[in-house]
Order: C-alpha cells, then sequence, then structure tokens
DNA sequence: TTCAAATTGTGATGTTTGTCACGCAGCGGA
DNA sequence: TCCGCTGCGTGACAAACATCACAATTTGAA
C-alpha cells in the first residue's frame, strides 16, 4: 500500500522519506467486500478514501427509490460525499463497493493536519480539487452537448475497463438514461 | 475593489494589511463591456477572474453551432476556462460578458507566486475548488434526478436574480433543453 | 447441485423534448 | 422615423426516451 499511494502523490508532489513516513502516518487501511457501503445516506462521513484496488460508486437514491451514479472511483482515485465530508454534515449520498476493494482512509482531522504540516500536500489536494472540479465540468458538458448514444460512447472511449466490470443498468443510471434504452444503444 | 476583494478572501482566510498588500499586488483589474469576451475559445488562457461587479457566461460552442452554458458568474464568484488556464492550452470553452462588468485578473503566474508565496492563499483557493467541484457535482445530480420542469425551478430557486438578467434563450441553454421547450415549462 | 435473484434483451405504447415555422413586440442605431 | 435584430410565445410534427411487460440466461449462495 505505502507504494502505491506514494507514487500516486509524487506524480504530483515529490516526497523524501521522512516526509512520505509523516504523509503515512495520517492514513489507515481498510478492505471492503462487494456490496459493502463506505459511506450510508444519512449517517456522518468520516473518511475520504484513495482506492488501492477494487471499484467503488458514489450513489444518490432519490425519494422514488431510483438510484443515480454520480462517480464510480478506479483504483488511483480519491473518492468520498465531499459535502458531507468537508461541511461535517450527513451523507446526501452513498459510496458502496462494486468488487472487494482495499482503501485507504484519510479522516477529515488528519486531513487538515496533513495540510497544516505540510504545504506540499496542501498543493496536492489543490491540484487534485481542480482535477476534478474539470472533470465534473467535463461531464456536464457532455450531459448539455450529447445524447445517449454519444454519451455511451464518451464513456467506453475513456473508461473502457468499466463495460467490462460492472453492470449495464448502473452504466445507464451513470448515463442519465433507463436500462432498456441503453441496451437498444448499442445496435 | 481592493475591499470586494479583501472581504472575499476574508471569509475563508483572514489577512493582515500587509499579506493583503502582498496579495493585491498580484491582480489586476480590467472593465469590460456587455458582449465582450474575457475568454475566446482556440486563444490561450491568460488569466482566472474574480467578478466584482457584472455577469459573465462560460460558453461552449459545438459543432453544429449550438451554445452551451457550462456557467454563470455572477459578482463574487471566480470563473475561467480551468482546464485551459491550468494546463495552459487553447481555450475550449468562452468567458463573455451578459452585462457591463469589472473583474479583477489572476495570471497563472501570479496564481502560482501567491500560493507559494502565502500558504493561506493556496489553503484559499483549495477551499474554493473543493467548493466548485461540490457545486458541479450538484449540476450533474439534477440532469440525472430532474427533469426539465424540475431543473428549471432549482434554477429560480438558486439564483432568482438571474431570471431577471438573462434572456430564456440563455437559461435554457444552461438548463440543456431548448428555448421553445423553456418557454412552454412556466406553464 | 439447486433454486432464487440478478442481468439482459426486446416489443408495445405513451410522454417528453427537439425542430421547423410563423407571428408579434420591444429596442437601439442610422 | 424607420428598420433590422433580438427575445419570446406557440402550433404541428418528428425523434428520443421512459415505462411496462415478458422471456431467456447467468450468477451466486445454501
Amino acid at each position: 500500500m505505502e507504494q502505491k499511494l506514494r507514487e500516486h502523490i509524487e506524480k504530483i508532489v515529490p516526497l523524501t522519506d521522512d516526509e512520505f513516513a509523516f504523509v503515512r502516518a495520517h492514513f489507515t487501511v481498510k478492505s471492503y467486500k462487494k456490496r459493502e457501503y463506505l459511506i450510508q445516506e444519512g449517517k456522518s462521513v468520516k473518511d475520504a478514501y484513495f482506492v488501492l484496488s477494487g471499484l467503488l460508486m458514489l450513489v444518490y437514491n432519490d425519494e422514488s427509490g431510483k438510484q443515480h451514479i454520480v462517480s464510480f472511483a478506479m483504483e488511483d482515485w480519491w473518492e468520498s460525499d465531499y459535502q458531507a465530508y468537508h461541511m461535517q454534515t450527513k451523507a446526501t449520498m452513498s459510496l458502496q463497493c462494486l468488487e472487494d476493494t482495499e482503501v485507504c482512509c484519510l479522516s477529515l482531522e488528519n486531513y487538515r493536519k496533513l495540510c497544516a504540516g505540510l504545504q506540499k500536500m496542501e498543493h496536492f489536494f489543490l491540484r487534485k480539487a481542480n482535477g476534478g472540479h474539470i472533470a465534473s465540468q467535463q461531464r456536464i458538458l457532455s450531459f448539455l452537448t450529447s445524447n445517449a448514444t454519444e454519451r455511451y460512447q464518451q464513456l467506453i472511449k475513456r473508461y473502457p475497463s468499466l463495460i467490462q466490470r460492472v453492470p449495464k443498468t448502473l452504466l445507464a443510471s451513470y448515463l442519465g438514461v433507463s436500462r432498456e434504452t441503453l441496451s437498444r444503444l448499442a445496435r
């Protein structure tokens, strides 16, 4: 685990061994089985997660009981219900395993200590947050400019492995179309 | 101008007079008239902008010539084509005035100097970036969970002044529906 | 193995939304 | 003043998509 997290961070900010030891001390590692929840709607959100292996989905359940997938989180991705995490409110979304998954957990307290104690890490998180914002804007743009067929093509192109790893019902829920419509897009 | 920018920053990080003088030196103030461009598609993106007064829209023009509004930017908002700004690539979107607008401009070079020179400002931008990411996710959620009528209601509720300030054609373009459909939603 | 649950495809039908066309009102510049 | 442009509404029709229903296959747990 040490190695994966370190390599990930060092893509943006190089660290000395001492610095990484300091960073490392702020994380805990946990394993979850398929179908388990890391975050449940209505409960408090203790951690942000860095995915070492496996696959997660960030899901919003609407009043009528329908599932809407805000995001998938694969290896090397950060995920949480950031609204609830940063504002320390109850989760409005759930974070659930689609596969057995291993994550590094970072509590809000440790996140703040890490930023305060090592400017490099504040810089790292700034870069990640900017990247996340840009990615979300791209997704908004795909809703504005593209129909279901095009959005599906973009998804396949961007994350080819997803198509093998998750049921099409969930892909449909990510794309914002019914599973029947998605089923008919292929052809 | 001094005052507005300072108050805005101090909502997140308090500054001494000296610190603010340092911050202030990294910005320039510019005025634009209605219809003028701050950023044009295909050109390089020099600055990120803090809106002192007026109203901007961040627009993507697709191949077929249709306009898609990624974001409006009102007083106290930050806006740019962040992808092009941070990656130093050509703009894929345009940033245009909907009203006469006054902004504080922050070049990428000055943004970096500011972050490097004053940790408080890196922290400030981290908070802003997190907020931006969260807001974008909320917008994605509204596309996933809501139809045109509901998205329009949410827009009215969230930014009531926009309805008075911008033509409905542009609101439609922000909501991802045709202007005719929007026109028929009201009733 | 065995059986219930999950996954996927597909037909029939209705709703939502886009597109095209037209008319009308308001506004600003020559 | 006149005229062109923009903004807005609305009717008619077509396309995209949702919903409901059913069947076939695969998966996973006891």
